[in-house]
DNA sequence: AAAAACAAACCAACTGGTCGGTTTGTTTTT
DNA sequence: AAAAACAAACCGACCAGTTGGTTTGTTTTT
């Protein structure tokens, strides 16, 4: 009973990462996302009111893959958090499926629409306020030189962000990951007392 | 008679650039844009032979104008060059119009679209060099420590693509501007021998 | 300088097709 | 028998692009 239903409802969910981040949200249509999956629209609208209440269902499944590892590096030393969480990205920002990139779909729809930025807003304040809080814990414990907290927090993000956009353009395999490894350990690196 | 085509041609592009940034490309349609222009679609499809024609025409006007930035800036010593740059960059990701940015649209569409990438690729790669070139000169002339080049202009590019992002969903007028500015400052400041 | 010819610029109606979404009735699975 | 999945049909809206005819400004002829 459960399994099948739930067996499918994965499958519609999978075949969606993909499409729209292949193609994107408005690109991609329902019946796209059927035929990859396998199954019925009558399936679809069986697990999901719309093609927007699937986006937003994955964009709160994705949310929810961050706060956990923003949540399992809670107690530990800034820079060792710092670096945990960088080991985490790879993972979070391939979501599933082919490895494409959903993030950015995300954030286009959030930007665009305003029922995903009302979604998004709020998480994505809360990250940078973790991760300034984050540096000025590290400033506290003696391991980070006094820096701008909110700018270098703002700057961390935007690095990952922006290494994301770029592997987006010009693929590369496990390239990227290394590219993001050692961006952070540059940044982290910057802010250590020498 | 060139007069009013030559408006005509600016009124297309000036909507295209707001309607793209605004909804994306797909959800952009040639009626949206004739009717955002006051011309018909008779006068839209003189002027360009198909929406991706105008597409890559605003994506190639933008191009040029990165260039013009870069080449601007060719003759000065590597910090004052990268600060000019960074001045640049609020005009350069704005375009047109509302201010909306078409960067990320044109970015998007390059990762999805084959021959908006073979568009895209080659300058992308030469802004690379550039900034790495740039940074082995600041280290040559003794201004820069010897770091990894490669890697900075990697990380340099990402802040400013990761800090649009972010002004994307969280638009604050010039905010982002002061932002971007001190991030660039902060990275050479960063790279500047004590 | 007026008239005629011309081509570029433009318009508005239309084409063939696809879209997301929904409904209806049937079959399979639990 | 209930839940889940299916297949097919339907719809009003919208899409990019085409067509054929009209306006506009310029050039040539008289």
């Amino acid at each position: 009973m459960q399994q099948r239903s739930e067996e499918t409802r994965s499958k519609i969910i999978s075949s969606a990462i993909r499409l729209f981040s292949g193609r994107g949200f408005n690109a991609a249509s329902v019946d796209d996302i059927c035929a990859e999956a396998g199954i019925s629209k009558g399936a679809f609208y069986h697990h999901f009111k719309s093609k927007q209440d699937l986006f937003l269902s994955l964009l709160d499944g994705w949310l929810k893959t961050i706060d956990n590892a923003i949540e399992a590096a809670k107690d530990k030393p800034a820079p060792e958090a710092f670096t945990q969480i960088a080991e985490a990205f790879p993972y979070i920002f391939k979501t599933a499926g082919e490895g494409l990139p959903m993030f950015l779909e995300f954030w286009l729809q959030a930007s665009r629409d305003e029922t995903v930025w009302q979604a998004s807003v709020e998480p994505y304040r809360r990250y940078h306020k973790y991760f300034t809080a984050l540096i000025k814990k590290g400033v506290d414990e003696g391991s980070f030189v006094a820096v701008n907290p909110e700018l270098t927090a703002r700057m961390i993000i935007s690095t990952g962000m922006g290494l994301l956009l770029q592997s987006l353009m010009d693929p590369q395999g496990a390239k990227w990951e290394k590219v993001a490894r050692d961006s952070v350990k540059m940044l982290v690196d910057g802010m250590l007392k020498k």
